[in-house]
RNA sequence: GCGGGCGUCGCCAAGUGGUUAAGGCAGCGGCUUGUGGCGCCGCUAUUCGGGGGUUCGAAUCCCCUCGCUCGCCCCA
């Protein structure tokens, strides 16, 4: 192939699919609004340092999907696999912490060195919400029920909410220590991964997708089992907040995350309308994060929404399909005079707030018109040397009856303006 | 990193060893320098992802390679 392509896993977004994600991302950002939560921008390069020490150099993130590499001054750089550490590491950087308690959003891509497939790709798009400094079982409940009304909102079919609770640090490092020694009792009977896994992140044996492995698993020790009284009472009134709120959820003691940083609660949201990638939302409690980063200790909640999962769901669904970006108003002019008013005509309808197009080629009418029709718009003016001579234009109506009225510049953006060109994207 | 499926024009797609690679959509030009949505006419792949091989002859068979896609893994 000689023609230049795009990367492996890297995709272009066309004008065809992007008023999906415009709608997306600004349904979120309302939502974000009317939740007093304001948003962070970090960089897409951080410091390798940072996600080795904040997701943790055992998981599959760190230890062999990262775009890592050394920069000119040789300080090695990665692309963001993910959104929190960087918001962590902006909130200590700037001293946000001692400023009370912090309602972060962010939105943009990531990027992961994983085999594309459905709803995955090496770029990747996520918004997530963070909450720093929240310790209350009830702002677990929060960050849930943000997530959830937005993708109710949005219109997705086929939702469910899990959780888990992991515990208290100490109560996991307690459990790790009774399951490690179970896990080396029954070595023999894993599969390879897990047998692995025993010494990297024996917590992630559990989510185990082997068969053998999980029917073995029935009879280890549980996790549940090794919390703290506090740790319960947590959980339950997480799970009680929820069900005051009336978000429907299912306990599944197998979810585990990924990612070092979680404790407590933790959640996924999944649609059975995805295929293997089903996850479209996935968070948790992670208390233990700022301090490992070299803040101050701070507890903090938080998820992130993939939105290429997203938008799949949403176009699965047969959506009223996103509002074209079809102008108000098409431009058909012919004639140098003509010509001439054309564009002057455009920018005093854009400067009123319309959606114009000008017809630039000097084809002939015909043409211009049908291009005029093709493209959606709702009126057409067409401007010759007559009209050009006199100052006016004939607007033509291209949708309803087939008016046509002989009119002057105002008047025409004050006929335009009553139409239904007020239609800016609902937030 | 490991499996399965697929790769003919911007999109859909016929073609499965024999002279010039159907058709549809979209695009462009014309019928029509003064009026669109319909119609008609014409144009748009020396080439079948790329390379090599078999053969008198290949889009069609073989090998390699690249890409897409679905799944495993992992995760959002």
């Amino acid at each position: 192939m000689s023609s230049l392509q795009s990367l492996r896993g890297m995709v272009d977004l066309l004008p065809a699919a992007t008023g999906l994600w415009q709608h997306v991302e600004a349904t979120a950002r309302e939502h974000f609004r009317r939740a007093a939560v304001a948003e962070i921008r970090t960089p897409l390069l951080e410091v390798t340092e940072l996600f080795a020490r904040g997701i943790g150099e055992a998981t599959d993130v760190v230890g062999k999907e990262m775009y890592t590499f050394l920069d000119r001054g040789e300080r090695s750089c990665t692309l963001r696999p993910e959104g929190t550490a960087s918001v962590v590491r902006a909130a200590i950087q700037h001293g946000l912490l001692s400023q009370g308690p912090q309602r972060l959003w962010y939105g943009g891509p990531m990027f992961r060195y994983e085999r594309p497939q459905a709803g995955r790709q090496r770029q990747f798009h996520q918004i997530g919400l963070e909450l720093l400094g929240f310790a209350a079982p009830r702002s677990d409940v929060e960050a849930i029920a943000i997530a959830w009304d937005l993708l109710a909102s949005l219109g997705v079919g086929g939702l469910a909410l899990e959780i888990n609770t992991l515990g208290s640090a100490a109560d996991r490092l307690r459990y790790r220590t009774e399951l490690v020694a179970w896990l080396e009792a029954h070595r023999d009977q894993l599969d390879p991964d897990s047998q692995q896994r025993i010494a990297t992140n024996p917590l992630r044996v559990l989510d185990s997708k082997h068969p053998a492995t999980q029917s073995l698993l029935a009879d280890a020790p549980t996790l549940a089992a090794a919390l703290s009284a506090e740790s319960r009472e947590r959980f339950a009134r997480v799970r009680q907040g929820l069900e005051a709120l009336a978000i429907p959820f299912r306990l599944n003691p197998r979810l585990v995350r990924g990612l070092d940083y979680y404790s407590h609660t933790a959640f996924e949201i999944t649609s059975s309308q995805l295929g293997a990638q089903a996850t479209v939302c996935g968070g948790g409690r992670y208390d233990g994060l700022v301090e490992q980063l070299g803040g101050a200790a701070t507890p903090a909640i938080g998820w992130a929404l993939g939105l290429e999962r997203l938008v799949l769901l949403l176009s699965q669904a047969d959506q009223p399909a996103a509002p074209a970006a079809a102008p108000d108003l098409y431009v058909v002019s012919r004639g140098e005079a003509a010509e001439a008013l054309a564009l002057p005509l455009a920018r005093r309808c854009r400067a009123a707030g319309l959606a114009v197009e000008l017809d630039a080629s000097g084809a002939a009418f015909a043409k211009q018109l049908r291009r005029a029709d093709r493209c959606g718009a709702r009126f057409a003016a067409v401007i010759g040397d007559a009209e050009a001579a006199a100052q006016e234009v004939v607007l033509k109506n291209l949708r309803g009856e087939a008016a046509e009225r002989r009119l002057g510049l105002e008047a025409l953006v004050g006929v335009l303006e009553q139409g239904p060109a007020a239609r800016r994207p609902v937030a």
